[in-house]
DNA sequence: TAGACGTAGA
DNA sequence: TCTACGTCTA
């Protein structure tokens, strides 16, 4: 199996198909397909601008997955995870910036779906394939602070096989 | 290789070698070496009785690992390690309360020690061996709270080869 | 040095 | 629900 070399790669990672299945985060970063241990949004530096290259849909945020085909997903920053810290404003920076930056430069970024069991043990990472960012917003959250969204819809064409 | 099985093993673990390197805390947990993530201090009830089964020595704390045969290993709790909270007296409850308990019922423990390269990426988790409490105490911490300090003894004659 | 959709067990 | 000698990248 391909195993990261540290490079940030941009869409399909060699030997990682949709579908493929992982148990840790830290397997999402061995083989390339999302760096960040924690952080929901990778991105990296192409060409003087940051790009997102990945992004991981665990659960937690809200308005996450309607479909498959397109997915609601909540920008970072403002605390929005974190009880112990006063809620604030999420600002256009980090990986908020690049997904945005991606929207223009079209690139394709690697989506990775989060799920528990019924039981709420054994969480799982699946790679659901190439998505393309369609736009962005900012909307007020529950807590009364600015949160990014961003709408990726799926790019077609990419078969889908559960793995058990 | 043995895996865990989730029960918790007190003393050596089948399959797994004084010398062993491991590359990850979760890697630990798979083996059934030491089954807390980032607690350094595991344990289990053992006929009624909460004994200590093993410890993770990853530098951090202070006064750590004076030579391979005696090890003095601070015990958790008061905040020692989270800057963002406010340090208090560690209590005998836990894991604290579990290596008192090992130092009456003498039983084996294992000691894992994490280390890190040089350049500070890379940090690695070597088992090297089983120990003894040999006795524990209470001093004032540099924050000016009281902080439980455990010596352990190594049980000679186990052979420790490096692995490359 | 700080931020982040982490993990397992008590 | 909370604690814990985590772990990676910017």
């Amino acid at each position: 199996r391909f195993v990261n070399t540290g490079k940030q790669i941009l869409g399909a990672v060699p030997g990682v198909e949709v579908g493929d299945e992982f148990r840790y985060r830290v397997e999402l970063n061995f083989v390339g397909l999302h760096r960040q241990v924690q952080g929901g949004i990778d991105y990296a530096t192409f060409g003087g601008k940051s790009l997102a290259t990945s992004v991981v849909a665990s659960g937690g945020y809200a308005d996450d997955l309607n479909n498959l085909n397109s997915l609601t997903y909540t920008g970072q920053g403002g605390n929005v995870m974190n009880p112990d810290k006063r809620p604030e404003h999420q600002e256009l920076r980090r990986g908020n910036l690049a997904l945005k930056n991606s929207l223009k430069a079209k690139n394709h970024v690697r989506v990775i779906c989060g799920s528990e069991s019924s039981d709420g043990r054994a969480r799982n990472y699946t790679y659901v394939g190439l998505y393309l960012v369609q736009k962005y917003w900012k909307e007020m959250g529950t807590h009364g602070k600015l949160v990014f969204k961003f709408q990726l819809d799926r790019i077609e064409g990419q078969s889908l096989v559960r793995k058990k």
